[in-house]
DNA sequence: GTGTTAATTGTTATAATATAACATTGTGTA
DNA sequence: TACACAATGTTATATTATAACAATTAACAC
């Protein structure tokens, strides 16, 4: 066991973040985590920003491609798996995280023509949602 | 033929984006094509996302939303299907169109558990190119 | 303890990506 | 002609993200 320098325990900042980030609980954007997190202490964006790789890293929080947004993760196979799913409601903006074991295995299993080995995949969806189908 | 304000043919400042994206045949990013074509008459990066904005509603390119990129659709059916996936080389950032039938068609009737009722979807696979794998 | 390494933090400045607002011009059609 | 809508031109600004560098902290080996 040596130079085993992987931490078990989040850092300051990305515990301040992080737990902000599932307070919420729901997609929010790095500089309204900014600004939420300033009374902790934390001043500029790359505090942010920086934890926020992190968490993402380690699968605590996954990044919504197409909004610029962060959520915290309802899976706990994330933490390994780096594959994500997402429902995007185009009306309200609301967003959840799939958790389909049929789904993730098609996905993990998909082999392009071209050979390419996947390492992670992430898939959004977009439409309405059940409130906003009804409006 | 009435009110048929649907128009069939690009407009100039959209053409000229067009014309760009397809002849580097990569994807690339929006300041990049404002750059390449000042010669062409467009000062302004407003114009620019203009035209991509109109040429992604049309399905002739698609963003690469992780990379903030935009690329040719290689795909003719994607101007109706608005279902895109996408394969990432993290190493050397080739990225290619994935275009195959079986996933379009899972993805396509995929069912999530809220109801939700999808339009399209978008999907990045992230890993290494065959190339990149020799390495 | 000491020394070593990597991770994390703090800080200022700046880069890169994208939109707001408003006036004007072009295009198809009644 | 007049109308509706799409597209353009222009300036300014908002939003998202990173570069660069110094200092501090945490984990481990000896
Ligand atoms: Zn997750
Ligand atoms: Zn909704
Ligand atoms: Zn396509
Ligand atoms: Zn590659």
């Amino acid at each position: 066991m040596k130079h085993m320098h992987k931490q078990e325990n989040l850092s300051k900042n990305q515990q301040i973040v992080l737990d902000y980030i599932e307070k919420v609980n729901e997609p929010i954007k790095a500089y309204s985590i900014l600004h939420n997190v300033q009374k902790k202490g934390i001043k500029a964006p790359l505090q942010v920003y920086r934890a926020l790789d992190k968490l993402v890293e380690i699968g605590k929080i996954h990044k919504i491609e197409s909004r610029n947004a962060f959520v915290a993760c309802k899976n706990s196979s994330c933490q390994l798996s780096k594959a994500t799913a997402f429902s995007i409601c185009e009306s309200c903006e609301e967003v959840s995280e799939i958790s389909d074991n049929k789904l993730s295995k098609y996905l993990k299993s998909f082999q392009d023509k071209a050979g390419m080995k996947f390492k992670k995949y992430n898939l959004e969806f977009f439409g309405l949602c059940k409130k906003c189908s009804i409006k």
